[in-house]
Parts: structure tokens; sequence; C-alpha cells
DNA sequence: ATGTCGTGAAGGTCACGA
């Protein structure tokens, strides 16, 4: 097997059957070799695969539920292993599809892709008001004690993860310091899962601290573009041993301004393994 | 921060999640 250059895509897709359209002008376009779906919001009966595999993409990893949640992963690749539903098993979110593992061989050997799809914690970042607040914070906590015990090397972990982390990763760090989302536990929160799991955040990587960076704009906001109320929610994080090996992180922001579009713009990177 | 979405069950609109 001979090193060659790959790509990985993460998107928020707000409904996969409404969008698939969508995803596969951006499969055409960006021919990601794996592209990491979340808010699919359909039961894995209902994915669809016949359309995706037309695409090219015939290895799919689905783990979905009715109308909410769910990720998937569309891959060009064979997986090794796979795995999903490795969060949540306390009994309140037992029914959440939220995530989704594979693992894939290149020639620098079997790399670990996991899909997250991070609860988003409801209206106020309020522990004992807002039981979706602990939820999240829960879950968050549930991957920091998986990746601080899993090896830390040869993993990537994609998703929507809806903490935006660092002051520029929000429109404005002065207002929306206390929202969900970016509030102080979270985003502790969030340093700790990647601190456990020895992870880089790509993106921050290959863009400075100071300046803003983005991948989700509400739908509430028609002048989204002209003000630019971001959040930065997804992310794409490598561990320490593959940061090296990255060559470009992207996001696509131009899909967040298409017809009918998601909430949420794709994000890749490109590596050579 | 809320001016908007998508889903599904009910029923021709609403509750829920985001």
């Amino acid at each position: 097997m001979k090193k060659r250059d790959w790509v990985i895509a993460s998107w928020n897709i707000n409904s996969v059957r409404l969008r698939k359209e969508l995803v596969a002008k951006f499969l055409k376009s960006r021919q990601p070799d794996f592209l990491c779906l979340q808010e699919i919001k359909c039961q894995d009966a209902d994915f669809p695969t016949g359309f995706f595999a037309d695409c090219g993409y015939t290895h799919q990893l689905v783990c979905g539920q009715p109308a909410y949640h769910g990720v998937a992963t569309l891959s060009r690749h064979p997986f090794v292993q796979q795995a999903q539903r490795t969060f949540g098993e306390r009994k309140q979110d037992d029914h959440h599809a939220r995530h989704v593992f594979g693992a894939f061989e290149t020639a620098s050997g079997v790399i670990g892709l996991h899909n997250f799809y991070v609860p988003s914690g409801g209206g106020k970042p309020d522990l004992k008001d807002n039981p979706k607040f602990a939820h999240k914070l829960r879950f968050l906590k549930d991957m920091k004690s998986f990746f601080s015990k899993d090896k830390k090397e040869k993993t990537i972990l994609v998703g929507d993860l809806n903490v935006a982390p660092e002051e520029n990763d929000v429109w404005s760090h002065e207002k929306l310091k206390n929202s969900i989302g970016h509030s102080p536990s979270e985003v502790s929160a969030l340093r700790g899962v990647i601190e456990g799991g020895n992870f880089t955040d790509t993106a921050r990587h290959f863009t400075p601290l100071n300046k803003k960076l983005y991948s989700w704009w509400s739908y509430r906001t028609p002048e989204w573009r002209k003000h630019n109320y971001g959040w930065r929610l997804d992310h794409i994080w490598a561990t320490q041993d593959l940061v090296q090996k990255i060559k470009k992180y992207e996001m696509v922001r131009s899909y967040r301004g298409l017809t009918k579009p998601s909430d949420h713009a794709p994000i890749l990177i490109e590596l050579t393994l």
C-alpha cells in the first residue's frame, strides 16, 4: 500500500432525505473519501442507501432514529471495524442516535474515525432548571472518559459537537459567553475531551485564534451573511501523531448559501496517509 | 437572540427539538 492523500469531511445536514441532492453535489465536487453526516433525522430503514451507493459511496455506517438526531458515515472504502451508540448508555439517553465509529486501512496503519452529534443542550446553560443541559455535560464527560482510556493515536473525531470553544468561534464572545454552546462549563467539558484523547483542533491548527471562524448560521437570521452571525459548532480533531500529516483544513461556507440549505456548512481536512 | 426550520402525529395545525 502506497501513501496517498485522503479527504475526510463532516456536515450536519439537518434531514438527509430532504437534502440528499445537496450531499450528492458535495460528494461529486469534493470527492471525499469519507463524509460524516449528522442530524440525518430518519431511521436506518429510511436512509437513502441506494442513492449514495450510486454516487460511489457503497460503504455506509448508519445510526438513525425517527425524526431527531442520527448520524451516518459514507465511505468509498471498506471499514475494518465498526461500532455505534458507544455513548449515552444511561437510561434517559438510551434512544438517542449520536455516535458511529468506523476504522479504515491506510499505508500508515488503521485509522479510527468517530462521528458525533453532541446534544445541543436546550435553552439555558443551567444545570438545575435544564435537564437537557445536564445531559449535554454528561455526554461530554462520557466522551472524555472514553477517549482517556482508549489509545491516543491514529484517531480522527468529527461532528457537530454543539460547542464553540474559542472566543472567535462566535460572532460576539461578550454577548454569547453565557449562552448555550459557548458557556464556560461546556467549553471546559469540550477541552476535557480534547485533552483526554490527546487531540488537536485542526481548524485552529491552520487558522489563528484571532481570526473569526464559523460553521453554523441560524435560520432565524435572514441577514446571516451580511452580519456574519455565526458559530463554529462543527469540528474535526486528530490525534497528535496525525497532525503533521494534515495538509489542509477547509470550511466550505458556500453550501450555507444554497437553496434550501442546511444551517451548517460542511468542513473537511486533507491528509497524507 | 430570535425574525426559522424539519419531522411526525393528527387531521387541514401543532408540539417538539434545534
